[in-house]
DNA sequence: TGCACAAAAATCGTATACAATTTCCCATTG
DNA sequence: CAATGGGAAATTGTATACGATTTTTGTGCA
């Protein structure tokens, strides 16, 4: 009976208490990822991050092991935990996939659409915008993913959701890696454009924005060549 | 330079070496769950699981953890681990994105179509068929999975595959809970459809007849109320 | 100098011990 | 008799210790 007092306290459904130590971990890694603070490949180790944090190797480890499932660290048995470096046929599919799932999110997000999840994109395209203009690429980038998850949000879709959310997060990796074009005004285009089906509620409209700007991201990256930690660094000083 | 050597010895990619220790248990709850000889909702006790297994509770917890991260279990807070109990809601969006996702991964799988792999998908059929035959249940519903996964193995697709998995794996559970239909001989039926369009490589027909399994498979669920082991247990004695 | 090999250091995998929290039982009380 | 409270037992959370594997370092030999 208590039980059930408990979970009327626990309302807000996710992340009902603090989160756990490990979780605190794996949300400082992912930070550092979404801003291009850690490169891909880097080694992760064990005590070091466990120093970093303050936590112990149990903690740690847990971590790693969660992010190795997100597919954001690859770790290899009695070698240790490595930032992934995803290949560029994972970078294509990442995308196809974003290009299949996202656009039928984006309907469901206009169809579901409220005034307070209108103000809220619109603060958050806000952000971007400063950040971009203050130079911070790393937070401008990590900000124009964060747009998208609250597009998910929107559309109440969990599994598409969660789906959507490391699709993401991998993305970013695959940006860090194979990103080719300087300028990301096209970013805030089509996510301006996005804002305008969502004022009209047009699931169409929103579907289609949101397939071709997947498009578009897509054909804004450089898949020509693998590129790899090791093998730039020996590549790079052949010829 | 024995780093290449290594790499060309592991060249099956998957499970270079065994599967560690945590992967055995992830393995041995996973069938157990496919074949649904543990019910949703049932605890299961990091002592009691490591006794089973002859493992210590540091490998039960990294399994556990892994099987939460796909969904098949939840873990609360020092409380510990129950198989997941998918909502009606969950269950609905489920079938929702297989509906989205596998058609569009048979198709793919129908233009790589090899004749080995037509040939291990008789095979797999075959088993179904002789399962279903023998009465066994729950084995014939695992391998039902089974086709699916295969067809997203051909496809050669690893981020749809890897979706795939994770929502076949969860579907297990929503069939558990909420089938309601007593034939499963639509199951085969459609099934066979779909070789006939593997084996004309016809992508338009697979994909078609995938979309609509899915959908059968949808309406085979009576979502109508929520099936919780505590809640119905609450809710049971009120009216 | 360059290479092979062995010892040492560092790092990971696992078990176990202890602390924190929950659960369960039972006595007490209104 | 139902409800409350406290304490013991059971269970999970975390740190740490130890063995196994990898990586690095240093040495001897061609």
């Amino acid at each position: 009976m208590n039980k059930t007092l408990r979970a009327s306290q626990d309302a807000p459904l996710v992340t009902p208490g603090p989160a756990s130590r490990s979780d605190l971990v794996v949300a400082g890694l992912q930070r550092a990822i979404f801003e291009h603070k850690i490169a891909p490949g880097t080694k992760l180790s064990e005590d070091e991050v466990g120093d970093i944090f303050g936590v112990s190797r149990t903690i740690v480890r847990a971590a790693l092991q969660s992010l190795a499932h997100s597919q954001l660290v690859t770790i290899e048995k009695n070698r240790g935990a490595f930032i992934a470096s995803p290949t560029p046929r994972e970078a294509h599919e990442v995308f196809e996939a974003r290009g299949l799932i996202e656009p039928r999110v984006a309907a469901m997000a206009a169809r579901r659409m409220t005034d307070p999840s209108l103000e809220a994109l619109r603060a958050h395209i806000e952000d971007e915008h400063s950040a971009m203009h203050a130079g911070d690429k790393g937070q401008a980038l990590s900000l124009s993913g964060g747009f998208h998850l609250k597009i998910a949000d929107i559309a109440g879709h969990d599994v598409f959701t969660g789906f959507i959310h490391a699709l993401i997060s991998r993305s970013s990796l695959i940006i860090a890696l194979y990103w080719r074009r300087a300028d990301t005004t096209c970013e805030s285009h089509s996510h301006h454009a996005l804002m305008q089906a969502f004022e009209a509620r047009d699931p169409a409209a929103a579907e289609e924005i949101m397939r071709s700007h997947i498009v578009d991201l897509h054909s804004g990256l450089d898949l020509s060549s693998p590129k790899n930690a090791p093998l730039s660094l020996s590549d790079a000083l052949k010829p």
